[in-house]
DNA sequence: AATGGTTTTATGAATTTTTTATGAAAAAAG
DNA sequence: CTTTTTTCATAAAAAATTCATAAAACCATT
Protein backbone atom coordinates (compact mmCIF):
# COMPACT_ATOMS: atom_id res chain seq x y z
CA UNK A 1 0.00 0.00 0.00
CA UNK A 2 1.80 3.22 -1.29
CA UNK A 3 0.28 6.53 0.79
CA UNK A 4 1.63 10.14 -1.16
CA UNK A 5 1.78 12.46 1.79
CA UNK A 6 1.30 16.16 0.09
CA UNK A 7 2.23 18.98 2.52
CA UNK A 8 4.89 21.69 3.09
CA UNK A 9 4.93 21.28 7.02
CA UNK A 10 7.80 19.40 7.56
CA UNK A 11 6.62 18.22 11.15
CA UNK A 12 3.60 17.08 9.76
CA UNK A 13 5.39 15.28 7.35
CA UNK A 14 7.48 13.64 9.62
CA UNK A 15 4.75 12.71 12.10
CA UNK A 16 2.01 11.24 9.38
CA UNK A 17 4.60 8.97 7.96
CA UNK A 18 5.53 7.57 11.37
CA UNK A 19 1.97 6.74 12.30
CA UNK A 20 1.53 5.47 8.79
CA UNK A 21 4.85 3.22 8.07
CA UNK A 22 4.26 1.99 11.67
CA UNK A 23 0.69 0.92 10.54
CA UNK A 24 2.58 -0.77 7.60
CA UNK A 25 1.82 1.43 4.85
CA UNK A 26 4.76 2.76 2.61
CA UNK A 27 4.86 6.51 2.53
CA UNK A 28 6.37 8.73 -0.36
CA UNK A 29 6.40 12.77 0.23
CA UNK A 30 5.76 15.82 -1.52
CA UNK A 31 6.13 19.45 -0.25
CA UNK A 32 3.85 20.84 -2.90
CA UNK A 33 1.48 20.70 -5.94
CA UNK A 34 4.39 20.68 -8.71
CA UNK A 35 6.40 17.84 -6.45
CA UNK A 36 2.90 15.86 -6.20
CA UNK A 37 2.44 15.87 -9.44
CA UNK A 38 5.76 14.84 -10.42
CA UNK A 39 4.76 11.77 -8.00
CA UNK A 40 1.84 10.93 -8.81
CA UNK A 41 3.30 10.47 -12.70
CA UNK A 42 6.24 8.49 -11.75
CA UNK A 43 4.00 6.07 -9.47
CA UNK A 44 0.32 4.60 -8.63
CA UNK A 45 -0.76 5.47 -5.84
CA UNK A 46 -3.39 3.71 -3.28
CA UNK A 47 -4.09 6.90 -1.41
CA UNK A 48 -2.99 10.58 -1.41
CA UNK A 49 -3.73 12.98 1.73
CA UNK A 50 -3.47 16.38 0.80
CA UNK A 51 -3.06 19.66 2.32
CA UNK A 52 -5.95 22.11 1.96
CA UNK A 53 -3.47 24.50 1.20
CA UNK A 54 -0.52 24.30 -0.49
CA UNK A 55 2.62 26.74 -0.87
CA UNK A 56 1.80 26.78 -4.85
CA UNK A 57 -1.41 26.40 -4.79
CA UNK A 58 -4.87 24.83 -3.23
CA UNK A 59 -5.53 21.53 -2.54
CA UNK A 60 -8.53 21.55 -4.43
CA UNK A 61 -7.10 22.22 -7.38
CA UNK A 62 -4.80 19.90 -7.75
CA UNK A 63 -7.45 16.98 -6.86
CA UNK A 64 -9.25 18.41 -9.71
CA UNK A 65 -6.45 18.54 -12.05
CA UNK A 66 -6.27 14.88 -11.25
CA UNK A 67 -9.64 13.94 -11.51
CA UNK A 68 -9.36 15.30 -14.97
CA UNK A 69 -6.02 13.43 -15.92
CA UNK A 70 -8.25 10.23 -15.09
CA UNK A 71 -6.46 9.36 -11.91
CA UNK A 72 -9.04 7.94 -9.14
CA UNK A 73 -6.90 7.60 -6.95
CA UNK A 74 -8.82 8.11 -3.06
CA UNK A 75 -8.20 11.14 -1.67
CA UNK A 76 -7.95 12.26 2.12
CA UNK A 77 -7.91 15.60 2.52
CA UNK A 78 -6.95 17.43 5.99
CA UNK A 79 -6.28 20.84 7.07
CA UNK A 80 -3.13 22.21 8.77
CA UNK A 81 -3.16 24.28 11.85
CA UNK A 82 -5.48 27.12 11.22
CA UNK A 83 -7.17 26.16 7.63
CA UNK A 84 -11.09 25.30 7.71
CA UNK A 85 -11.89 22.82 4.95
CA UNK A 86 -14.73 23.61 2.83
CA UNK A 87 -16.40 20.08 3.01
CA UNK A 88 -18.45 20.80 0.46
CA UNK A 89 -15.95 21.96 -1.50
CA UNK A 90 -13.76 19.11 -0.88
CA UNK A 91 -16.32 16.68 -1.37
CA UNK A 92 -17.88 17.74 -4.31
CA UNK A 93 -14.64 18.31 -6.10
CA UNK A 94 -14.17 14.46 -5.61
CA UNK A 95 -12.07 13.90 -2.26
CA UNK A 96 -12.97 10.71 -0.92
CA UNK A 97 -12.89 11.99 2.66
CA UNK A 98 -11.30 15.05 4.96
CA UNK A 99 -9.96 15.11 8.05
CA UNK A 100 -9.73 18.71 10.55
CA UNK A 101 -7.09 19.06 12.39
CA UNK A 102 -6.36 18.04 14.70
CA UNK A 103 -7.38 14.90 14.32
CA UNK A 104 -6.29 11.36 16.14
CA UNK A 105 -4.05 8.95 14.73
CA UNK A 106 -6.88 6.50 15.54
CA UNK A 107 -9.48 8.29 13.23
CA UNK A 108 -6.81 8.67 10.62
CA UNK A 109 -6.00 5.26 10.45
CA UNK A 110 -9.58 4.35 10.55
CA UNK A 111 -10.39 6.60 7.99
CA UNK A 112 -7.89 5.70 5.85
CA UNK A 113 -8.67 1.87 6.42
CA UNK A 114 -12.51 2.64 5.51
CA UNK A 115 -11.14 3.95 1.92
CA UNK A 116 -9.03 0.91 1.39
CA UNK A 117 -12.03 -1.52 2.90
CA UNK A 118 -12.22 -3.84 -0.49
CA UNK A 119 -15.32 -4.82 0.21
CA UNK A 120 -16.72 -1.68 0.45
CA UNK A 121 -14.56 0.12 -1.04
CA UNK A 122 -17.34 2.01 -2.87
CA UNK A 123 -18.20 3.09 0.81
CA UNK A 124 -17.57 6.83 1.97
CA UNK A 125 -17.49 7.40 5.39
CA UNK A 126 -18.67 10.68 4.96
CA UNK A 127 -22.19 10.65 2.87
CA UNK A 128 -23.42 14.35 2.03
CA UNK A 129 -26.54 15.22 0.20
CA UNK A 130 -27.52 18.45 0.14
CA UNK A 131 -27.05 20.07 3.53
CA UNK A 132 -27.33 16.80 5.41
CA UNK A 133 -23.66 14.98 6.31
CA UNK A 134 -23.18 12.06 7.95
CA UNK A 135 -20.10 11.05 9.28
CA UNK A 136 -20.13 7.10 9.48
CA UNK A 137 -16.74 6.88 11.70
CA UNK A 138 -17.41 9.52 13.83
CA UNK A 139 -21.02 9.07 14.22
CA UNK A 140 -22.11 12.44 13.59
CA UNK A 141 -24.57 14.23 11.48
CA UNK A 142 -25.20 17.57 10.58
CA UNK A 143 -27.60 19.55 8.46
CA UNK A 144 -26.61 22.72 8.07
CA UNK A 145 -23.20 22.44 9.58
CA UNK A 146 -25.51 22.14 12.68
CA UNK A 147 -24.89 19.05 14.78
CA UNK A 148 -27.98 16.68 15.40
CA UNK A 149 -27.90 14.11 18.27
CA UNK A 150 -29.66 10.77 16.62
CA UNK A 151 -30.25 7.71 18.63
CA UNK A 152 -28.37 4.04 17.29
CA UNK A 153 -32.14 3.46 15.46
CA UNK A 154 -32.50 6.54 14.03
CA UNK A 155 -29.06 7.19 13.39
CA UNK A 156 -29.03 3.52 11.07
CA UNK A 157 -32.10 4.49 9.35
CA UNK A 158 -30.79 7.58 8.40
CA UNK A 159 -27.90 6.21 7.19
CA UNK A 160 -29.46 3.20 4.89
CA UNK A 161 -31.49 5.92 3.24
CA UNK A 162 -28.74 8.01 2.57
CA UNK A 163 -26.52 5.39 1.62
CA UNK A 164 -29.09 4.45 -0.69
CA UNK A 165 -30.29 7.63 -1.83
CA UNK A 166 -32.30 8.06 -4.60
CA UNK A 167 -33.63 4.57 -3.85
CA UNK A 168 -36.99 4.40 -2.97
CA UNK A 169 -37.12 1.84 0.04
CA UNK A 170 -40.08 0.03 1.42
CA UNK A 171 -41.19 0.12 5.09
CA UNK A 172 -40.40 -3.53 5.17
CA UNK A 173 -36.78 -3.04 3.66
CA UNK A 174 -36.20 -0.88 6.58
CA UNK A 175 -37.15 -2.50 8.70
CA UNK A 176 -35.03 -5.64 7.73
CA UNK A 177 -32.26 -3.62 7.83
CA UNK A 178 -32.63 -1.87 11.34
CA UNK A 179 -34.04 -4.65 12.98
CA UNK A 180 -32.12 -7.62 13.21
CA UNK A 181 -34.32 -9.79 14.60
CA UNK A 182 -37.83 -9.69 13.49
CA UNK A 183 -40.69 -12.34 12.21
CA UNK A 184 -42.23 -10.03 9.53
CA UNK A 185 -43.85 -7.48 12.58
CA UNK A 186 -45.15 -5.69 9.60
CA UNK A 187 -48.21 -4.52 11.16
CA UNK A 188 -46.07 -2.16 13.54
CA UNK A 189 -45.67 0.66 12.25
CA UNK A 190 -41.77 1.07 13.71
CA UNK A 191 -40.24 2.77 10.57
CA UNK A 192 -43.30 5.75 10.41
CA UNK A 193 -42.30 6.56 14.27
CA UNK A 194 -38.45 6.79 13.43
CA UNK A 195 -39.03 8.83 10.26
CA UNK A 196 -41.26 11.29 12.55
CA UNK A 197 -38.44 11.83 15.45
CA UNK A 198 -35.79 12.23 12.83
CA UNK A 199 -37.77 14.78 10.79
CA UNK A 200 -38.11 16.74 13.67
CA UNK A 201 -34.64 16.39 14.71
CA UNK A 202 -33.26 17.11 11.38
CA UNK A 203 -35.04 20.32 11.11
CA UNK A 204 -36.16 20.15 7.68
CA UNK A 205 -38.45 17.37 7.00
CA UNK A 206 -38.75 17.23 3.60
CA UNK A 207 -34.72 15.78 3.44
CA UNK A 208 -36.92 12.70 4.19
CA UNK A 209 -39.42 12.22 1.36
CA UNK A 210 -42.98 10.22 1.78
CA UNK A 211 -43.38 8.10 -1.67
CA UNK A 212 -46.86 7.41 -0.57
CA UNK A 213 -48.07 3.61 -1.24
CA UNK A 214 -44.09 2.75 -1.23
CA UNK A 215 -41.88 3.84 1.18
CA UNK A 216 -39.69 6.49 1.84
CA UNK A 217 -36.64 8.18 0.12
CA UNK A 218 -33.76 10.70 0.52
CA UNK A 219 -33.69 12.35 -2.98
CA UNK A 220 -30.14 13.76 -4.07
CA UNK A 221 -32.27 16.11 -5.57
CA UNK A 222 -35.17 17.11 -3.64
CA UNK A 223 -38.08 17.49 -5.33
CA UNK B 1 -27.13 -17.06 -13.46
CA UNK B 2 -23.26 -15.93 -15.12
CA UNK B 3 -22.82 -12.20 -14.88
CA UNK B 4 -19.26 -10.80 -16.37
CA UNK B 5 -17.87 -7.84 -14.43
CA UNK B 6 -15.92 -5.37 -17.45
CA UNK B 7 -13.82 -2.87 -15.16
CA UNK B 8 -10.22 -2.33 -15.16
CA UNK B 9 -10.75 -0.77 -11.42
CA UNK B 10 -9.62 -3.63 -9.35
CA UNK B 11 -11.25 -2.82 -6.20
CA UNK B 12 -14.71 -2.21 -7.77
CA UNK B 13 -14.35 -5.62 -9.31
CA UNK B 14 -13.60 -7.37 -5.94
CA UNK B 15 -16.13 -4.97 -4.37
CA UNK B 16 -18.81 -5.47 -7.14
CA UNK B 17 -17.34 -9.28 -7.45
CA UNK B 18 -18.81 -9.98 -3.26
CA UNK B 19 -21.97 -8.28 -3.34
CA UNK B 20 -22.83 -10.55 -6.47
CA UNK B 21 -21.50 -13.29 -5.51
CA UNK B 22 -23.42 -12.75 -1.53
CA UNK B 23 -26.73 -12.45 -3.93
CA UNK B 24 -26.24 -15.72 -5.29
CA UNK B 25 -24.21 -14.91 -9.10
CA UNK B 26 -21.53 -16.70 -10.60
CA UNK B 27 -18.91 -13.42 -11.45
CA UNK B 28 -16.32 -13.49 -13.62
CA UNK B 29 -14.13 -10.58 -14.52
CA UNK B 30 -12.42 -8.87 -17.39
CA UNK B 31 -10.14 -5.82 -17.23
CA UNK B 32 -10.28 -4.69 -20.28
CA UNK B 33 -12.54 -5.16 -23.77
CA UNK B 34 -9.99 -7.66 -25.59
CA UNK B 35 -10.55 -9.96 -22.17
CA UNK B 36 -14.18 -9.29 -22.30
CA UNK B 37 -14.35 -10.43 -25.52
CA UNK B 38 -12.65 -13.57 -25.15
CA UNK B 39 -14.51 -14.16 -22.32
CA UNK B 40 -18.17 -13.57 -24.09
CA UNK B 41 -16.83 -15.77 -26.77
CA UNK B 42 -16.22 -18.73 -24.52
CA UNK B 43 -19.61 -18.66 -22.64
CA UNK B 44 -23.08 -17.18 -22.61
CA UNK B 45 -23.68 -14.72 -19.80
CA UNK B 46 -27.00 -13.76 -18.37
CA UNK B 47 -25.76 -9.82 -18.02
CA UNK B 48 -22.69 -7.93 -18.52
CA UNK B 49 -22.00 -5.03 -16.27
CA UNK B 50 -19.92 -3.13 -18.77
CA UNK B 51 -17.83 0.08 -17.20
CA UNK B 52 -18.32 3.01 -19.73
CA UNK B 53 -14.51 4.01 -19.85
CA UNK B 54 -11.93 1.38 -20.12
CA UNK B 55 -8.54 1.36 -21.16
CA UNK B 56 -8.09 -0.36 -24.55
CA UNK B 57 -11.54 1.84 -25.75
CA UNK B 58 -14.99 2.47 -24.49
CA UNK B 59 -17.65 0.14 -23.46
CA UNK B 60 -20.17 1.70 -25.77
CA UNK B 61 -17.89 0.58 -28.70
CA UNK B 62 -17.97 -3.18 -27.24
CA UNK B 63 -21.88 -2.73 -26.68
CA UNK B 64 -22.18 -2.29 -29.72
CA UNK B 65 -19.27 -4.73 -31.40
CA UNK B 66 -21.61 -7.51 -29.16
CA UNK B 67 -24.97 -6.32 -30.70
CA UNK B 68 -23.52 -6.66 -34.39
CA UNK B 69 -22.45 -10.03 -33.40
CA UNK B 70 -25.85 -10.83 -32.77
CA UNK B 71 -25.09 -11.33 -28.75
CA UNK B 72 -28.17 -10.25 -27.34
CA UNK B 73 -27.19 -10.90 -23.70
CA UNK B 74 -28.45 -7.70 -21.33
CA UNK B 75 -25.66 -4.96 -20.80
CA UNK B 76 -25.86 -2.52 -17.60
CA UNK B 77 -23.34 0.12 -17.40
CA UNK B 78 -21.90 1.97 -14.93
CA UNK B 79 -19.81 4.71 -14.38
CA UNK B 80 -16.59 4.48 -12.70
CA UNK B 81 -15.50 7.68 -10.59
CA UNK B 82 -15.62 10.88 -12.08
CA UNK B 83 -17.16 9.65 -15.64
CA UNK B 84 -20.64 10.89 -16.68
CA UNK B 85 -22.22 8.62 -18.64
CA UNK B 86 -24.23 10.12 -21.59
CA UNK B 87 -27.41 8.05 -20.73
CA UNK B 88 -29.16 8.84 -23.86
CA UNK B 89 -25.99 7.67 -25.71
CA UNK B 90 -26.07 4.61 -23.57
CA UNK B 91 -29.88 3.73 -24.49
CA UNK B 92 -29.38 4.05 -27.52
CA UNK B 93 -26.79 2.34 -28.58
CA UNK B 94 -28.90 -1.01 -26.98
CA UNK B 95 -27.85 -1.27 -23.27
CA UNK B 96 -30.35 -2.13 -21.40
CA UNK B 97 -29.87 0.21 -18.39
CA UNK B 98 -27.23 2.36 -16.41
CA UNK B 99 -25.91 3.63 -13.08
CA UNK B 100 -24.35 6.32 -12.03
CA UNK B 101 -21.41 5.99 -9.24
CA UNK B 102 -21.65 5.96 -6.81
CA UNK B 103 -24.36 3.52 -6.36
CA UNK B 104 -26.03 1.73 -3.52
CA UNK B 105 -25.73 -2.29 -3.93
CA UNK B 106 -29.43 -2.03 -3.32
CA UNK B 107 -30.04 0.04 -6.47
CA UNK B 108 -27.23 -2.25 -8.32
CA UNK B 109 -29.24 -5.44 -7.24
CA UNK B 110 -32.74 -4.54 -7.82
CA UNK B 111 -31.64 -3.28 -11.24
CA UNK B 112 -30.26 -6.60 -12.10
CA UNK B 113 -33.07 -8.28 -11.22
CA UNK B 114 -35.59 -5.79 -12.96
CA UNK B 115 -33.48 -7.08 -15.88
CA UNK B 116 -33.16 -10.95 -15.24
CA UNK B 117 -37.31 -10.19 -14.78
CA UNK B 118 -37.41 -9.79 -18.45
CA UNK B 119 -39.95 -12.72 -19.22
CA UNK B 120 -39.91 -12.69 -22.45
CA UNK B 121 -39.98 -8.85 -23.26
CA UNK B 122 -37.38 -7.12 -22.31
CA UNK B 123 -38.34 -5.73 -18.99
CA UNK B 124 -35.80 -2.47 -18.80
CA UNK B 125 -35.72 -0.65 -15.49
CA UNK B 126 -35.96 3.10 -17.37
CA UNK B 127 -38.48 3.10 -20.47
CA UNK B 128 -37.83 5.78 -22.78
CA UNK B 129 -40.58 6.76 -24.99
CA UNK B 130 -40.00 9.86 -27.25
CA UNK B 131 -39.89 13.08 -24.31
CA UNK B 132 -41.14 10.51 -21.88
CA UNK B 133 -38.72 8.47 -19.32
CA UNK B 134 -39.72 6.43 -16.46
CA UNK B 135 -37.09 4.93 -14.14
CA UNK B 136 -38.83 2.53 -12.23
CA UNK B 137 -36.22 1.95 -9.71
CA UNK B 138 -36.11 5.32 -9.03
CA UNK B 139 -39.85 6.05 -9.33
CA UNK B 140 -38.73 9.33 -10.76
CA UNK B 141 -40.87 9.75 -14.36
CA UNK B 142 -39.49 13.11 -16.65
CA UNK B 143 -41.41 14.67 -19.55
CA UNK B 144 -38.57 16.39 -21.25
CA UNK B 145 -36.40 16.15 -18.54
CA UNK B 146 -38.84 18.09 -15.97
CA UNK B 147 -39.59 15.91 -13.30
CA UNK B 148 -43.14 14.89 -12.67
CA UNK B 149 -44.61 13.55 -9.64
CA UNK B 150 -46.94 10.67 -9.79
CA UNK B 151 -48.99 8.69 -7.30
CA UNK B 152 -49.44 4.82 -7.11
CA UNK B 153 -51.77 4.13 -9.41
CA UNK B 154 -50.90 6.57 -12.01
CA UNK B 155 -47.59 5.45 -11.89
CA UNK B 156 -48.70 1.99 -12.23
CA UNK B 157 -50.53 2.92 -15.36
CA UNK B 158 -48.56 4.43 -16.75
CA UNK B 159 -45.69 2.20 -16.24
CA UNK B 160 -48.19 -0.50 -18.01
CA UNK B 161 -48.86 1.71 -20.90
CA UNK B 162 -45.22 2.26 -21.59
CA UNK B 163 -44.42 -1.08 -21.24
CA UNK B 164 -46.88 -2.24 -23.97
CA UNK B 165 -46.07 0.90 -26.19
CA UNK B 166 -47.75 0.90 -29.29
CA UNK B 167 -50.22 -2.00 -27.99
CA UNK B 168 -53.89 -0.48 -27.46
CA UNK B 169 -54.90 -1.89 -24.34
CA UNK B 170 -58.70 -1.68 -23.09
CA UNK B 171 -59.74 -0.26 -19.82
CA UNK B 172 -60.31 -3.90 -18.48
CA UNK B 173 -56.91 -4.64 -19.08
CA UNK B 174 -55.48 -1.52 -17.15
CA UNK B 175 -58.12 -1.85 -14.63
CA UNK B 176 -56.83 -5.74 -14.13
CA UNK B 177 -53.08 -4.63 -14.36
CA UNK B 178 -53.85 -1.56 -11.51
CA UNK B 179 -56.22 -3.10 -9.55
CA UNK B 180 -55.24 -6.06 -7.29
CA UNK B 181 -58.92 -6.97 -6.00
CA UNK B 182 -61.52 -5.94 -8.09
CA UNK B 183 -64.92 -8.20 -9.38
CA UNK B 184 -65.50 -7.00 -12.70
CA UNK B 185 -66.39 -3.40 -11.42
CA UNK B 186 -66.33 -2.54 -15.38
CA UNK B 187 -68.98 0.14 -14.98
CA UNK B 188 -66.25 2.34 -12.97
CA UNK B 189 -64.41 5.10 -14.79
CA UNK B 190 -61.61 4.29 -12.55
CA UNK B 191 -58.98 4.41 -15.71
CA UNK B 192 -60.41 7.62 -17.32
CA UNK B 193 -59.96 9.39 -14.21
CA UNK B 194 -56.32 8.63 -13.49
CA UNK B 195 -55.92 9.24 -17.28
CA UNK B 196 -57.27 12.33 -17.38
CA UNK B 197 -55.25 13.03 -14.10
CA UNK B 198 -51.85 11.75 -15.59
CA UNK B 199 -52.31 14.05 -18.89
CA UNK B 200 -52.56 16.91 -17.09
CA UNK B 201 -49.79 16.28 -14.60
CA UNK B 202 -47.50 14.92 -17.85
CA UNK B 203 -48.25 18.85 -19.47
CA UNK B 204 -48.25 17.12 -22.72
CA UNK B 205 -51.63 15.74 -23.03
CA UNK B 206 -51.10 13.43 -26.69
CA UNK B 207 -48.57 11.00 -25.29
CA UNK B 208 -51.29 9.31 -23.81
CA UNK B 209 -54.06 8.22 -27.14
CA UNK B 210 -57.14 7.52 -26.68
CA UNK B 211 -58.68 5.44 -28.96
CA UNK B 212 -62.05 5.61 -29.52
CA UNK B 213 -64.18 2.50 -28.61
CA UNK B 214 -60.94 0.41 -27.94
CA UNK B 215 -58.99 1.97 -25.11
CA UNK B 216 -55.40 4.25 -24.87
CA UNK B 217 -52.44 3.49 -26.01
CA UNK B 218 -48.40 5.36 -26.02
CA UNK B 219 -47.29 5.01 -29.41
CA UNK B 220 -43.26 5.53 -29.66
CA UNK B 221 -43.77 7.79 -32.85
CA UNK B 222 -46.59 9.79 -31.95
CA UNK B 223 -49.26 10.36 -34.49
C1' DA C 1 -71.82 18.85 -46.49
C1' DA C 2 -75.00 19.77 -42.83
C1' DT C 3 -78.20 18.03 -39.19
C1' DG C 4 -79.53 15.69 -35.30
C1' DG C 5 -79.33 11.69 -32.54
C1' DT C 6 -76.33 8.36 -30.29
C1' DT C 7 -72.38 6.69 -28.21
C1' DT C 8 -68.09 7.44 -26.14
C1' DT C 9 -64.83 10.10 -23.68
C1' DA C 10 -63.38 14.07 -20.67
C1' DT C 11 -63.77 16.58 -16.60
C1' DG C 12 -64.90 18.90 -12.10
C1' DA C 13 -66.38 18.07 -7.79
C1' DA C 14 -68.13 15.34 -4.03
C1' DT C 15 -67.46 11.24 -1.41
C1' DT C 16 -65.20 7.32 0.37
C1' DT C 17 -61.21 4.82 1.35
C1' DT C 18 -56.46 4.27 2.20
C1' DT C 19 -52.23 5.73 3.86
C1' DT C 20 -49.35 8.46 6.69
C1' DA C 21 -48.30 11.51 10.72
C1' DT C 22 -48.38 12.25 15.45
C1' DG C 23 -48.80 12.39 20.55
C1' DA C 24 -48.62 9.75 24.32
C1' DA C 25 -48.30 5.61 26.87
C1' DA C 26 -46.29 1.07 27.56
C1' DA C 27 -42.40 -1.89 27.17
C1' DA C 28 -37.68 -2.77 26.78
C1' DA C 29 -32.90 -1.73 27.05
C1' DG C 30 -28.96 0.21 29.08
C1' DC D 1 -33.77 5.40 36.78
C1' DT D 2 -33.19 7.30 32.31
C1' DT D 3 -33.26 6.83 27.58
C1' DT D 4 -34.73 4.46 23.69
C1' DT D 5 -37.81 1.61 21.22
C1' DT D 6 -42.29 -0.04 20.28
C1' DT D 7 -47.22 0.06 20.36
C1' DC D 8 -51.63 2.08 20.00
C1' DA D 9 -55.29 5.25 19.12
C1' DT D 10 -56.45 8.99 16.55
C1' DA D 11 -55.86 13.00 13.53
C1' DA D 12 -54.63 14.56 9.18
C1' DA D 13 -53.55 14.19 4.55
C1' DA D 14 -53.64 12.26 0.19
C1' DA D 15 -55.41 9.34 -3.14
C1' DA D 16 -58.97 6.48 -5.23
C1' DT D 17 -63.48 6.19 -6.66
C1' DT D 18 -67.96 7.69 -7.92
C1' DC D 19 -71.20 10.63 -9.99
C1' DA D 20 -73.22 14.08 -12.76
C1' DT D 21 -72.53 16.58 -16.65
C1' DA D 22 -70.04 18.60 -20.58
C1' DA D 23 -67.66 17.85 -24.69
C1' DA D 24 -66.27 15.32 -28.54
C1' DA D 25 -66.52 11.81 -32.05
C1' DC D 26 -69.27 8.95 -34.78
C1' DC D 27 -73.06 7.64 -37.78
C1' DA D 28 -77.14 7.64 -40.43
C1' DT D 29 -80.04 10.55 -42.88
C1' DT D 30 -81.07 14.06 -45.64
Amino acid sequence: MDILVVDDNEELQFSLKNILQDAGYRVDKALNIKEAQKRVDEKNYDLILLDWMLPDGSGVEFLKQLREDGIATPILFFSSKNEVIEKVEALDSGADDYLEKPFSNIELLARIRALFRRESSQKQSIIQIGALQIDTIQRVVTVDKEQVSLSAKEFELLEFLARNANVVLTRYQILEHINKDFDAALSSNIVDAHIKNLRKKLKKPNIIETVRGVGFVIRKVEK
